[in-house]
DNA sequence: CGATCTCTGTACGACACCGTACCGAACACA
DNA sequence: TGTGTTCGGTACGGTGTCGTACAGAGATCG
């Protein structure tokens, strides 16, 4: 189901992901024997619900979506990453497995490691470990502002907030999402999606076509998302360090509106 | 702000506090000389949001909510514990803050620690260390949990959900709890909460007086809360231990109905 | 025992979102 | 260039919840 690469991580590249960019020299080097280069396919389930953990993953590019689910039916997300995150974390929180699910939204690459190598490493490091339980610190923030979001914020807020962490994980300002894709993640109907996107588009924050949204305005994004947007952004970078890319702002300046 | 007892922990009671009475002797001893037995009176805040924190508390009677809020408006409970947990589990993420509030529901009393001295003992502990780590993920599934069910059940769910809950962490099939607070914690209007509850009494779940809901059916409670209900107190009782009081289950049987 | 306050029950219009369904538009592939 | 498939826009009635408002029921206290 993995598709590994063929070659060994290269010996001193400095890693995409924001967590391993993070480590000093002896904690980078701690790791590194056991990370393996991996493709991360759109879909591939990196945690399966309920079912042991046998490797972490730690995201170069991509996007990975959490999921609660109920039943079947159901499901919704309560919290994404990308490249500033871990697939994994419950590891570092002592257990092996967790009631949800993993996967692959937009695809890419990164790297993993056996669930045994990240623990003892985990135990052999105390800075590698505060490093850790950190971002796990900022995910619960994630999740907790996600709660609030789904029990007060509409819909075209909910979509809004949705679009700016999405924005914050990846370089192009074009994301690739599917209304009904949306409306999973949301827990909306796809047609409540179409709606709200027409009205982001309308007030000239983002540009729709078929499968891709494009940010146009992103601090005018960040203002629709109202105040469930910022707390676990500003969590992350005090307790962590930069989440998005630097310089590259989408001004509001060429929304000249049609 | 805080009344403490006068007298100090004595010496070899069995903690009331799950997490607590869960410890080796040794961790126990660790933690011993600076715990301090503390009243709870209800409304007293335990953490404030985005403020260093000053001390941890273990809970031993009583009920914490947890507070997410955005701006003055629209505060709503992320999570709640009782003797199952501890307030302040932000120290063992490594941080010393969190956005959120948590606040004494309903009054009680714990045993309180200073917060430089529970971070050396988690330091110093790695037994210690890793149960306070798996109470925070059953923390993070419980939000999680409220995620979901923000976003995709009824109020009437969601209030089921939100007795179970409550039951599970006190003796008493008494809970006093008032419309008003009711409808802060799940985020709804006031007589939304009036009606739910028309509706679980009907059913013949609860009985409802006034500030007060008493418990007659807890495995018809369950149920009408639905799915959202179940996976956080599963992870509770698989990564630490009986999450309720022993027997005294509150059966079917002696609601003839009126 | 009456005054007062809190809590609960009820009402009414407004509206966001739901479930479902259908059709056109864009794309992919042969 | 045609055909099938995915995706997007729109429509309909139904309903859960909202915001607000008000009156009765139960506690509290001088």
């Amino acid at each position: 189901m993995l598709s590994l690469r063929p070659n060994s991580l290269p010996a001193h590249s400095i890693p995409q992901n924001r967590l391993l960019a993070q480590l000093s020299a002896d904690d980078l080097a701690l790791l590194h024997p056991h990370l393996q280069p991996v493709d991360l396919p759109v879909g591939m389930v990196l945690i399966e619900p309920d079912r042991p953990i046998t490797h972490a993953v730690f995201p170069e590019t991509g996007l990975c979506s959490v999921i609660a689910s109920m039943q079947e039916r159901n499901r919704i997300e309560i919290g994404l990453f990308g490249r500033d995150g871990l697939a994994g974390t419950v590891l570092v929180l002592g257990s092996n497995r967790v009631p949800h699910q993993t996967f692959m939204q937009v695809s890419g690459a990164g790297l993993r490691i056996e669930a045994e190598a990240l623990t003892q490493a985990i135990e052999a490091s105390a800075t590698l470990r505060l490093l850790l339980l950190r971002y796990t610190q900022t995910f619960l923030v994630q999740t907790a502002q996600t709660a609030l979001a789904n029990a007060s914020a509409p819909a075209e807020e909910r979509l809004a907030r949705w679009l700016a962490m999405y924005h914050d994980r990846q370089d192009s300002d074009d994301l690739s999402v599917t209304h009904e894709f949306l409306s999973l993640m949301l827990g909306v109907r796809r047609p409540t999606v179409t709606v709200a996107l027409q009205m982001l588009e309308g007030a000239g924050l983002v540009r729709a076509q078929r499968g891709r949204v494009r940010v146009l305005n992103r601090p005018g994004l960040i203002e629709a998302a109202g105040p469930a947007y910022g707390p676990a952004e500003a969590e992350y970078e005090r307790l962590i360090g930069p989440l998005r890319r630097n310089g590259a702002e989408s001004g509001p300046d060429q929304s000249s509106t049609s």
